[in-house]
DNA sequence: TGAGTCTTCAACCAAGTGGTTGACAACGGG
DNA sequence: CCCGTTGTCAACCACTTGGTTGAAGACTCA
């Protein structure tokens, strides 16, 4: 993976257990121990993940105490969004014109049809 | 990386050169040699990120001769889209309301600060 | 048919990833 | 001050990934 910061946020969600990560952190903030409850896989693990996550700017953490609660960086979110409806809609755009085309196509077809059944009159 | 839709479409778009190739085909269809041009890398190198979009549904190939043109699926960046939205706007509302907790809590502090103001003039 | 073009398949390799266990740092409550 | 709690660091392991080269499949054109 390249270490762009577009490649490691996507990077980041690429894993089931980071997006869960994420998804109950959206709901509040969390100690390492409250995220890594719900998975069976050792803390450290989870730790890791975090780390991940914290790299990739979606996730930051404070000090209290021996714990270390994590908070969800909405923002970054903007980043992904951006680069998404970007060629999302670049896309949608072609197919529109392409669309277009077809329609006037159609419109073309049905002139000549026309035409024909024109002549086809005439001789 | 696991193996859910999910986990694949980001985890092809978590590397540049298939952002690269993304971003090629939301101008338009376009061949496997006309995607590897721009870079410096092997065909098979290409090849293989294709296919990587194509198993997270990204991409399609169809045949013309000896050519496989790929066409970008716009329709599975919903998906991703969607997702980011749903924990993006939970994270968003959750800020609204520490927002809304903190203007009451400021309400709160100017109604003390005046109850002071006013035991001081009285005092 | 035979040469040339476009693409994929197969085997291999270095580097990265997600998991483990063990050690240890940092802190709060008896 | 020690002990339990919380979390990170380090080393290790199996597996994946992104790259390479070489061969072969599929097709066109002379």
């Amino acid at each position: 993976m390249a270490d762009d910061e577009l490649s490691r946020v996507f990077a980041a969600l690429a894993d089931p257990t980071r997006r869960g990560i994420v998804s109950r952190l959206a709901v509040g903030d969390a100690t390492v121990g409250e995220l890594a409850d719900p998975y069976d896989v050792s803390i450290q693990a989870v730790s890791k993940h975090i780390k991940v996550l914290a790299d990739a700017g979606l996730v930051s953490q404070s000090k209290d105490a021996q714990r270390r609660p994590c908070h969800l960086e909405a923002e970054i979110f903007d980043l992904m969004t951006k680069w998404i409806e970007r060629y999302r809609l670049q896309a949608q755009e072609r197919y529109d014109r392409l669309d277009a085309v077809l329609a006037e196509m159609h419109v073309d077809q049905r002139r000549a049809d026309l035409r024909h059944l024109e002549q086809g009159a005439a001789s």
